[in-house]
DNA sequence: TATGAATGAGCTTTCATTCAT
DNA sequence: GATGAATGAAAGCTCATTCAT
């Protein structure tokens, strides 16, 4: 048992290092110094630099995609419009509590190598599909208006990457998730801005 | 002028590779074989694998910054609402003309070391500032209704990352930018989705 | 503690080499292949080439000085004709000794930067202080005859290195060195400025 | 006719660049930049950056052997002792006049190649010939002392290395040459093997 | 003759990983 | 399990030299 906490130990410095310095730069040297362990303690606890790297991102992206309830339309069942803020709003939590993990999912991890950006691709599809899910349940309710789904996800996920990263980039101090939150809801879920644009299809563009 | 010619056969070659490999993965090595030019050739006209790369980020922010234009809100200008569009479909083009150049920005300039990170953190507050200074002008004029434009322009933003970055994974085909464009427009500009949310600032969360 | 055994080896080795080939000639390669380590080892070592050197030199350093000792004026002490031909002995012995050595500080420890260039000028400028007092201890006890002992300092300092790489450049066979130290010390020592040295060695050699 | 000039004055700016950088830190690319001509014409006039110096250091052991001038023992020519002290006069003169050609030989040029090195080597082996010529004349005229004439033509010529050497290295301004020329001669020639120099002392140092 | 773009051998250095203790 | 010295593939880069124009 020993050992897990070891695990552990290591996973959360690489977790630190890897934040701050980044993926590449952060060296092995960086990790086990942060550690306070050895070389070959490091691996003997993970196959290498990548290895504990992955295992980061896959633990938040379980959690993530724990925050992230299927819609229940069944009977007595909270309102869907309800079900769905409650998932953003978990999500938002989620990557406000863990704005390093959040970081190095929207920072470092991009562009580690092809079967990576697979990895995470595929994650961005789950949550896609979960996205899409939710949409056309609002449609079948008659609560979403018809629109194309699939890019109404993505609207929906890329916003609030965009409004992560933005929070994460502004060093000085990190919005207060709830104002985050309301202000992403309002507008993505509420409805746009432009008030007036009648039938946008028609522009022939 | 001989020089100049070189320089872009290198840079577009470079642009190929890091495209295909990523920045980590791609070699000079590796760039200079696509060339056919030797290492030195390489180095007479770049400073190392960075300054490449660089000019090519540059090189494309300043073809995507010229096809954002001001809005003109002088009498007779066509209306703000379709000037909006205009800057949408130019910059939509662009990406979609440009799909390794976009996978390039979007994919790989992430991470690279933190002088990059905030030359691309300054490119796109800039764009975010574009975009910001529209939706403001469109309020003035009452067809954007009020909001925290701040946050609105990181959705507008992050939308088209978002959808881009899809465009690109799905490496099938491209879908066509039009297409594209336009449902983009219609669900960002034209007004979202829950048709119903009365008072969603209300929830206090 | 295996570590400086280690860092000992390569270290003789790169004065091996060095000694050999020259500063310049004398490539990591040659002298991890000589050390029989790889690569790795030797920079796990050392800063780089400039670094073993320049520790090859330090330690030379050393040892030459710890062999020059301050001439003792006080009652009972050796004549300090004597004390000062025991210094040149004893330096003598070292860079006899030390043939490869020798051979890297006056042949090519010179013009590897400047940095290293001030290095050796301030090591020269300590043993000339050394030889200066030296003479001038020996002025005032009436043993050596008035003149600029800074020259005087100079005509010394000059004299064992000219005679030293001569010895050096004779690959053939070294001189003895007690023949070398004799004639030396006969005409700088015996014939030169110590004016009272009636029949320095008996001229017999 | 052109061509000699154009080659004098590249031969110039290298004598001006390798004086100041020192050989293996002047590049090519420094020469020419200096000269204001292309890398072609560089090459065209000398064989590479080893020829250039090969050169430079010729034509200075030209100058400096053209100021020794051999003994003449016949009847009616100069003392033995003042054609010596002119010869010594001559070869200073030369180096403080070319002190960058000086700092150059005593320098730069060491631990090259040994072929360069031999090159040297040969000729301070001509210097020291002609010192221990001189010497043995001296000798044989009863007006230097009995020693062993190479060994002292070492420590005439080592004197004369180390003083100039010190001259070079304090940057501050060099000592003026007669100063230095007189005060070496009063020790070296003077008080050193030759016996009956009257009175060296004499001219106040 | 002058030019300067092109060459490529060869150097230093890094760092993820292995393995004997 | 822990240690850290050793490994060596692989990368970036320099610069003296060549050669087509």
């Amino acid at each position: 048992m020993k050992s897990a906490l070891r695990r552990r130990q290591i996973r959360d410095c690489a977790r630190k290092v890897i934040s701050q310095k980044g993926y590449h730069a952060a060296a092995v040297a960086d990790i086990i110094r942060e550690a306070g362990v050895a070389r070959g303690t490091f691996y003997r606890h993970f196959d290498g630099k990548r290895d504990v790297f992955e295992q980061l991102i896959d633990e938040f992206f379980v959690s993530l995609e724990l925050g992230i309830r299927r819609v229940d339309i069944s009977e007595g069942s909270p309102a869907v419009t309800e079900q769905m803020l409650d998932n953003v709003h978990r999500v938002l939590r989620i990557l406000f509590d863990n704005a390093d993990l959040t970081r190095i999912l929207l920072r470092e991890a991009v562009g580690i190598d092809e079967e990576f950006d697979r990895k995470i691709d595929e994650f961005y599809s789950r949550i896609l599909s979960l996205i899409q899910l939710s949409l056309r349940h609002g449609q079948e309710m008659g609560i979403v208006r018809e629109c194309d789904t699939k890019i109404a996800s993505l609207i929906v996920l890329g916003s609030v990457k965009q409004v992560m990263d933005f929070a994460i980039g502004s060093r000085k101090q990190l919005p207060a998730p709830q104002a985050v939150g309301r202000e992403l809801l309002n507008l993505v879920a509420g409805g746009l801005f432009i008030t007036d644009v009648a039938a946008p299809g028609g522009q022939g563009q």
